[in-house]
DNA sequence: TCAATAGTGTCTGTCAGACATTATTAC
DNA sequence: GTAATAATGTCTGACAGACACTATTGA
């Protein structure tokens, strides 16, 4: 099995892909690109590339360098997804793409109209490749692992409220939640850590600051099922 | 980025290999082979092996076709764990593992001794590449996934008691469940069928025959946290 | 009868959803 | 004061863990 021709037997393409989720207008939506190459040229996709076995660490140092090259944005919340392969997804051979699931502020993406565009999880243009069924993926394992997780709060900035982090988590998960069961939830958790300062917007009052007190975690027990 | 010269970019070696779990003697035990070919030839490892491009469909039929091949299992539970690359992690090169995990019931693997083996999770041997983090990522993937959903259950028979079923998910998870919380939750859940048999051992109450009303599923509260 | 396991009933603490109420700002 | 949002308090139903209790078998 573990033979030594390895000439025909692995000549598979293998690529990274990324959906990179954010949140605008209180909607989930995804960053899609234009292909500046064939196949496809021209075409909305997802952004990715080849994995480059020369300079790349890993699968996700090649998705890390693809993003920075081709949309512009590093240091973003960025897990893998899954792997996708076979013959016919690339009509260029039998491919393997290691597909990733990235989490951003909107406003740290700065969109090249044209070029790039964020557009509703709910309403995709058709998609080359498996595209779609990725990025249905990465919206199911969103909305799954984000109901037990700090995933969500990877929409927002630094420092956030805990208005802006429920409404996160709302529409990350696609349901309601009641704002008193949040509150007490979260801050029982102790996950947040209390910044001190508080943000005031048009007549009304100002909301305590919060930021995430390590890294994006999970925890067991689920923030809000469902609706009200 | 999607250029045309594939020669040296994309020449990553393109590799399946499975963490098959199951369990014997109340312990999770992974299912180790001595690897017949360089590298590391010998030595205990993670069965596994090349994606043919030729004849695999995608890389679960890959694992399949290498699980049946080297393993002699065919038709157990599979799904994709994650994927590992990078240019160190084999010594022919920079490489891809798509990393899958199989749950089986134990009676279904018969084990060629000296050839193959199955060691205790928790007292594993050296390891060559980085199997040995694929099998802990393996282990929690089952921990995580197996609280809420029926994935325990792949480890036994396709009819079973619900006395076997709690000892699958307690060595499943390391944890100890209430029987009478157990069966309360996983009848309410609907996700048995009574078979109208029973089974009966020595000395004791004959036990309700049931199985799986669907596949593998997933429901979205957990069966048992923890101790007592 | 006993031993052993299968299975039921019930109490209790925890906690999420619901919702009423209070607090703090700009105007 | 009003409007608007932030934050708190409290009731209630669902449910998991605990555990006592009953049921059914072989010997």
């Amino acid at each position: 099995m573990y033979g030594n021709d390895m000439t025909n037997e692995t000549a598979a393409i293998s690529t990274v892909d990324a959906v990179v989720l954010a949140i605008v207008d209180d909607e989930l939506k995804v960053l899609l690109h234009t292909r500046p190459n064939e196949p496809f040229k021209g075409y909305w996709a997802l952004p990715g590339g080849f994995i480059h076995v020369d300079e790349d660490a890993d699968a996700e140092s090649a998705m890390r360098r693809i993003l920075k090259d081709k949309a512009g944005v590093s240091g973003l919340y960025l897990e893998q997804l899954a792997t996708y392969s076979g013959p016919d997804r690339d009509p260029r051979g039998w491919s393997i793409s290691i597909a990733h699931l990235a989490l951003v502020p909107s406003a740290r993406l700065k969109i090249d109209a044209g070029k790039a565009a964020l557009v509703s999880t709910d309403d995709l243009p058709e998609l080359p490749f498996d595209h779609k069924k990725i990025i249905k993926d990465a919206v199911a394992r969103l909305r799954g692992k984000g109901a037990y997780s700090t995933l969500p709060a990877s929409f927002l900035g630094k420092d956030f409220t805990l208005t802006e982090m429920q409404s996160a988590y709302e529409v990350a998960l696609g349901i309601r939640i009641d704002a008193s069961s949040f509150r007490r939830k979260v801050l029982s958790l102790g996950i947040l850590t209390d910044t001190g300062r508080s943000r005031q917007g048009d007549n009304r009052r100002p909301a305590k600051v919060y930021r995430l007190a390590k890294g994006v975690g999970t925890f067991d027990r689920t923030l809000g099922h469902s609706v009200g």
